[in-house]
DNA sequence: AACCGCTTGTGAACGCCTGAACAAAGTCGC
DNA sequence: GCGACTTTGTTCAGGCGTTCACAAGCGGTT
């Protein structure tokens, strides 16, 4: 069984494979046994062609004329997508949002745990939050290096942001999820992924505008925004 | 005046000149008064020749041989992008991730308020949190009809988020961002936007098993940075 | 006044992703 | 045991977004 591998994954489907994982994991607490494609992907809020493209990538995975088998679809989705194993995450900038992520139970849920918590702020060092201690920074490199984290979260505000993000690469880490409202530059080999609330905002307040400007017929307009048909 | 909306701006594009928009505020902050696409390009994260295409949408808004007003690109993007009056929001669902987006500051610096905070928890009800005084979901209906409110924002679990935005757009909210990780149904004419904070670090784990898993060629590295959020 | 360098704006090619139609395959009923 | 129905897996075309490359235009200089 040495392939399984002969394409590689978009990252769109990979981030529709997660989401995919997560309605499966609701079915099966539920006790279901087996799903269709249409109705996975009426839960997901996809097009049923389009999940069973996405399943694709992983090899046949289901039973035609019957559809897939909940409990063994999930278990390949959890391995495809890093396995069991708990991923050590490191927390830089405990401030509201750093706190809100640090107590946020559906990352522990899904195998990721923060093992640190990390910042500049005399008055946050030493809280508690989370089951976590907070500490300073200065500790980034040894606490990196101690817990062999992969993940680094930065809640920053933007003027440290890629001082935090220059040394957790350093450190050694190689995944940044950023909220801090920046371009972070990373070299070849790190992968960064952001986060960017108020732009999530401003677009909805583009459309709004948008609709209220432009009456006449404007983009072809979606049939269901997300959900499914019928 | 004729209006200068020849063609519609891509959802992508709407996204990136909110970036550009920021970056734009933080170089009139500086004393700048003109900056090339390059440099724009650099400090967002994107490609110079993108940024123009983006910007083209809005018609010629720069002067050849010079680059772009710093001041003057900044006003046209406030307009496109929705003008300067104050958007009122709803946020529903006043947990740990609800209370750190009521106190974020990057939203009232951009326009966008907060006019109600809501939740279900009679404990939660009643406290002040970022100035305002968490009421009951009774009262949504009420509160969006006598602010006005055009956009809300769920972060309720994942269970009540579809009853939650039912009830929004009853009321007249047309434009929501959901937190939940559940996908939401609304008729057409409203639009949502998904922020999935497990999805995201899943997408990370993946990466980082992938880059672990098969060192083989896999997709052309990004020579540059920031991979993109879509 | 004309030239030259610099930067924008745009047209075209490339690749990726999405959405729909078709064939393969397995199960249920008789 | 055989036929028909259901559902998957795949193939194909279409659209969208991104990237590269080049012409157009403006300012400064001689």
């Amino acid at each position: 069984m040495p392939e399984s591998r002969p394409r590689i994954i978009p990252e769109a489907t990979v981030a529709r494979l997660a989401v995919y994982l997560r309605v499966l994991a609701g079915l099966a607490d539920g006790g279901r046994s087996h799903v269709s494609s249409g109705e996975l992907a009426s839960a997901a809020g996809v097009n049923p062609a389009g999940l069973r493209k996405d399943l694709s990538y992983l090899g046949p995975c289901g039973v035609r004329g019957v559809g897939y088998s909940v409990a063994g679809l999930r278990d390949r989705l959890t391995e495809a997508l890093g396995g069991e194993r708990s991923r050590a995450c490191v927390l830089v900038g405990i401030g509201r949002l750093g706190s809100a992520l640090a107590d946020y139970s559906g990352f522990a849920s899904r195998g990721f745990q923060f093992v640190g918590l990390l910042d500049t702020d005399p008055a946050t060092v030493g809280h508690q939050v989370g089951g976590l201690t907070v500490r300073p920074v200065a500790e980034l490199e040894g606490l990196v290096a101690e817990t062999q984290a992969t993940i680094g979260v930065i809640t920053t505000p933007a003027d440290v942001a890629q001082t935090v993000c220059d040394r957790l690469v350093a450190a050694g880490v190689r995944s940044i999820l950023n909220f801090a409202p920046v371009a972070l530059s990373v070299p070849a080999g790190v992968d960064v992924r952001k986060v960017d609330l108020s732009v999530e905002l401003q677009v909805l307040a583009f459309l709004d505008q948008q609709r209220d400007g432009a009456p006449p017929v404007l983009a072809p307009v979606r049939a269901t925004a997300q959900g499914g048909v019928r």
